[in-house]
DNA sequence: GTTAGCACTCGGTGTAAGAGAGTGCTAACA
DNA sequence: TGTTAGCACTCTCTTACACCGAGTGCTAAC
């Protein structure tokens, strides 16, 4: 059987109508939405012809009909009018640049949990790629280090590190020259371990203690680190009959507040993102158990230069794909710019 | 009516019952239940009074009696039997300090939330009254600063400041000098308005710039800043069908996510626990909307020296008070234990 | 190929009946 | 006077059943 021009009008006001209603629509509907023309019979033979292709299902014998995983996909394929979606209250929050990362995600995640109503998440961008700015140690105790590194767009990160002897102040300035002459502005994948001995060669006659810390803060570097992550808007799935029941519900909160498994979707999702850098996964396609009967949305963000992050957006299946997707795309639009000054 | 010794043990005997079943109880149970030997109709006449006096309630009817909130309140404040508990996993995992404070109080919840079974939550200790460790300041870039802030108990806090002009790096390098020659060691309400006139004046001549930096440090030194909760097993409130009802939840689950009004709640229950540090609010007690069908214990901990912070249970009214309280209070004499050392 | 008509299916709602748990009250008992 | 047995009563919960409405599939006519 073909999918004519007709039937995809069908499926697509079906789509259309479920996606605002959440109820199973009929054949009657769609007789008076379309502007086809066609009486409810006919639309019933279409259906039936659709059902039978797998783009629809009833959810029981004489009920209408609901879109199946696969008449998601083709909508979101080749029939999805992405609104180019003002984001509100975005364009203020970010125009001025925030100072520290961490704020700047926070308030992307909530802002967006807000504009869309759904589960939204965020991962920090990756310091692959990305360059050092800065290393600093300090002592703030007998035999405790603290290791300040700073990556190209403030990603702070802040490591105590414990020695077994003292180091004197002296050492630990000769230390902080060594490792910023050394290493500011390589990145993370530039560091390795022949570049490390050398240093730690150079640190020479204390070299034990040096040797230590240097290793602990090329760890600190390189380490991914348990990922960062970043949610907003969980509660918005009660919004959502299909997912507030309480086991589902529960299975969803907790996933957010684990947040691991959050994390491997994201990275996933970056790595298989087409060129736009926008996802979506329906229902069974979603790598994570919890999330069966959701869509999620996520799409890649870049700031700068080569550091890269994934936001995700989670709701039903029936999501308002177009809206999510515009959104998205709004974001990463003008975070780019934001960012592409430097 | 006067509250007998019988009633009491009446009283008892339900709560208890109501906690293990949640259902509500009945005369018969009661009679069959306790070691006093009367009949259903005895309890029964003996219920109504405790009815009367407001200890228990009937839901409808014909039903048994649960507790109401003065009942449990009663029961709080003379009948429990505290159970020193056994904290599984807490002692291998506090064994170690925590070289980060961020990465203790995470454990502690979630230890804290897979004991106990209810939803957990902790504000990082308050840094007033707690002495200032290291001030480090260094460039990232042209005109901006980064400020790190440690502590005692190593609580690390990152600032970053925007000055109008550059600074060279002796300047820098005068200015840490001056700022950790006089103020490390103090507390942050040690560092009044005076002495930061009178570092300024000592920083002579960049004075506007220097000036900045340090009413900077300082905000950043005094701020109680957005106050860090840190939370977990939050969907452990679907375990108990009194709060998984979907509009419950969801109120729940979003006060857990917005944590401001959790922060509050723990500072509120700091000031007015009593002298063991541990406050109970029972239903309508709690201040917080949300909660008025659940039990929350507060339990202030301190580590080292006056560095208090507050640890947070909410579960349902008809919580395991005995094991909820036995554990906080074995949490807060194993942070205490653990810090004191120094 | 399209449409009108019709029998059929099935979930949702409302009502009624019955079971079960628990109470309050009364009267008898120690 | 306190305790207990007995009983009628109340109220929830479950089950069964009927009914309504929405929607379908099929057939026959256009």
């Amino acid at each position: 059987m073909e999918l004519d021009e007709r039937k995809k009008k069908i499926l697509q006001a079906v789509i259309r109508n479920y996606l605002e209603t959440g109820e199973p629509v009929g054949s009657r509907t769609i007789s008076k939405y379309t502007d086809l023309n066609l009486s409810s019979a006919t639309i019933r033979n279409e259906m039936a012809d659709l059902e039978e292709m797998g783009y629809i299902v009833q959810p029981h014998t004489s009920a209408g009909r609901i879109p199946s995983d696969k008449g998601y996909r083709l909508y979101v394929d080749t029939m999805m009018e992405e609104k180019e979606r003002e984001v509100v209250e975005m364009k203020e929050m970010l125009v001025e640049r925030q100072d520290k990362m961490e704020t700047l995600l926070k308030q992307i995640v909530k802002v967006l949990a807000r504009n869309t109503q759904y589960a939204t998440m965020i991962s920090a961008p990756q310091s692959k790629g990305n360059k050092l700015k800065l290393i600093q140690l300090s002592r703030v105790d007998e035999n405790q280090i603290l290791a300040v590194i700073v990556t190209e767009g403030n990603v702070i990160r802040n490591n105590i590190l414990t020695v077994n002897e003292g180091l004197d102040d002296e050492t630990l300035l000769k230390l902080n020259i060594l490792l910023n002459t050394h290493l500011n502005g390589l990145s993370a994948d530039e560091i390795n371990l022949g570049m490390i001995s050398a240093l730690k060669q150079q640190a020479g006659i204390h070299s034990d203690i040096v040797g230590e810390v240097i290793d602990s803060v090329a760890k600190g570097i390189t380490a991914q680190e348990d990922l960062e992550i970043y949610t907003s808007g969980t509660n918005n799935i009660f919004r959502y009959p299909e997912l507030a029941d309480q086991h589902k519900a529960s299975e969803l909160i907790n996933t957010f507040e684990e947040k691991q498994l959050l994390g491997e979707l994201l990275q996933e999702s970056r790595s298989e993102g087409d060129n736009t850098g926008i996802q979506v996964y329906i229902g069974e396609e979603t790598p994570v158990q919890s999330m069966r009967d959701c869509s999620v949305v996520t799409a890649t963000y870049e700031l700068g230069d080569g550091m890269k992050g994934t936001i995700g957006i989670v709701g039903p299946k029936r999501m308002d794909y177009d809206k999510v997707v515009g959104t998205l795309r709004t974001i990463q639009t003008q975070l780019d710019e934001l960012y592409r000054k430097d």
